[in-house]
DNA sequence: GGCACAAGATGAACCAGGTTATGAAATGCG
DNA sequence: CGCATTTCATAACCTGGTTCATCTTGTGCC
């Protein structure tokens, strides 16, 4: 398994021994998958959170009127999945697809436990990720209430440069709040200036 | 100091021995504030992170067209304040008002960092705190663009129970990202039904 | 290459929610 | 108390974004 990138990524925030290394990647399951492919089904039970190690893939939540909403977009680097609920129910309330081949590094929960009870450094790792995630996440939904669709699809643009590739522009529009059709009506808008 | 509703508060996470506490006690300074007092200003620099001890409190952001938009409302038992931006720049985005007469436990950020060196514990205590907290800010998103305001106003409610009397409308309003004119309309469609 | 099917573009009708304006009720305050 | 200010309600009108239907342009895939 090539660990270099979460290794490099961990090393931002805490310096790893190589006892600690060792025992990260003992506890690691290597995961590929593949373009379009769906990785986790919502009603799954969450077992893992998921380091991107290459490739991208999505999240989405799928609502009671049966329609997906994109949560959140993935590449290499960056944790994706459910943090677990705050209910009894262990069950994910989030899907999550391939949008390219790639790799996924698959940290288990039991293994996180025991990670953080032997290993504080990576509780503070963790602190450190969760409490930037949710100050992404904050003004994320911020700028849903306080910008037009347009400057919102404007700001993903140039936030994610070049992804377009990779992602169908559906995808985008969910993501954004919009519909395609409107996202359309936006690109076509903005070609115009 | 009354710190008993952090301790409790804490406590349900990690059992802190008598030195923790003691330090904890410490490093905490009492801040009574009152109804209507404006506690931080956006634009501040973000030397705290604040815990209410009792009363109510509320957290928004003010837009470049100069709009509120309510992000948190806090009573009894909850964190607020700015996590500390992601940029360099240490100025809080956010502004913070007394819903109530109360009081505020505040947390230095200086003392945050060496509270996590001495005692690691508290690094998983906030860990857990921050992990939950993305949990809900995730979900409330999900729900701002899969509900219709209405069906946001009447989980609002039932979330928080009473707080009318706290809370003039326009707050509310803000909170579910619509406008007071608008949560008038909801509130009459309601009523008729 | 050619066929099938999904994704994107386009346009018309429609609606949830916003804007603006006005008055009534509540609240603050000297 | 009486005046000023803020909050809330109501209503007419406006608009960003949706829905639905049709057409065009990819994009697998044998």
């Amino acid at each position: 398994m090539n660990s270099a990138i979460i290794l490099s990524n961990i090393n931002e925030h805490v310096q790893l021994n190589s006892d600690e290394r060792t025992y990260l990647e003992s506890v690691l399951i290597s995961r590929p998958f593949r373009h379009d492919e769906l990785i986790v089904q919502n009603g799954d039970v969450a077992r893992y959170i998921m380091f991107v190690n290459s490739g991208y893939i999505m999240s989405y939540y799928t609502d009671q009127a049966g329609d997906d909403h994109v949560v959140q977009f993935a590449a290499q680097g960056w944790w994706s999945g459910d943090l677990f609920s705050l209910s009894a129910d262990p069950r994910t309330i989030y899907s999550t697809k391939g949008l390219s081949n790639g790799e996924l590094l698959l940290l288990p929960r039991s293994a996180q436990d025991q990670l953080f009870e032997k290993y504080p450094k990576f509780e503070r790792y963790f602190r450190i990720t969760f409490q930037t995630s949710l100050i992404r996440q904050q003004l994320r939904f911020i700028e849903s209430y306080s910008l037009t669709a347009e400057e919102r699809y404007v700001r993903f643009q140039s936030r994610f440069p070049n992804i377009d590739q990779y992602i169908a522009q559906k995808y985008i529009a969910s993501y954004l709040g919009i519909t395609p059709e409107f996202l359309s009506k936006i690109r076509k808008r903005l070609l115009l200036k």
